[in-house]
DNA sequence: TCAATTGTTCTACAATTTACGAACAATTGA
DNA sequence: TCAATTGTTCGTAAATTGTAGAACAATTGA
């Protein structure tokens, strides 16, 4: 496995990073690696195809959102917390925040 | 003039209101209402044809980012601050200072 | 060695989004 | 009344996005 390429901190787009999290699948995913702590694809089961997974990974790591670290035959994916939180701070948490909120308002 | 929908708070989707902030164009108009308070549309001068600002404001509009208050020939566009921070506490005030940030990057 | 596992890449397609011009609607002021 | 102002709506075109299947690549374990 060879390890993807991760945009540097100080190249992270707000929009970017905004978008990624725009879509409810990814949301989730970043939801779920907060929550979880870091993870394989797999073991996020997503309702996708995956080739639609890989897509949704990808849109996350390029905007700089998560990374993937290659393992064995897989990849464990994690959240760029401390990157978000220092080029953008206060932005992850409350969107995280709001995320749970609005699963528990349904 | 007629007042334009503004959906109500609780229904207000997360995913919806970053999607809405994550376009360059919309996200400079929710950063100068929000440093220069409510202004018609005219007055945030845009790059782009009037038909497609039209198109902007929409979609602010609709995912509850921005309220029209009719006035005259023109509308007053407002950030609705107050039903973001009380439906997603912290999330505006994130990512305008996310904003103000990567404007002073560049 | 070789099959199983995991995920990427390529290709294609349907749906959505952004963009613009032209026509239209509402209001104001001369 | 009527022209000017302001912004919406409609129709359309170009670009982007989300989705999936098929083929491919890398690693592990039998």
């Amino acid at each position: 496995m060879k390890s993807p390429n991760h945009p540097p901190i100080e190249t992270l787009s707000l929009t970017r990073v905004l978008y990624a999290l725009s879509d409810p699948i990814r949301l989730g995913l970043v939801h779920s690696l907060a929550t979880k702590g870091e993870q394989a694809c797999g073991a996020l089961n997503l309702a996708v195809a995956k080739s639609t997974a890989s897509h949704h990974f990808r849109v996350l790591r390029e905007s700089g959102v998560i990374q993937m670290r290659p393992e064995g035959t897989h990849f464990i994916n994690s959240l760029r917390k401390e990157d978000l939180d220092q080029r953008f701070p206060g932005l992850l948490d409350a969107v995280l925040q709001a995320a749970k909120t609005e699963t528990e308002i349904g």
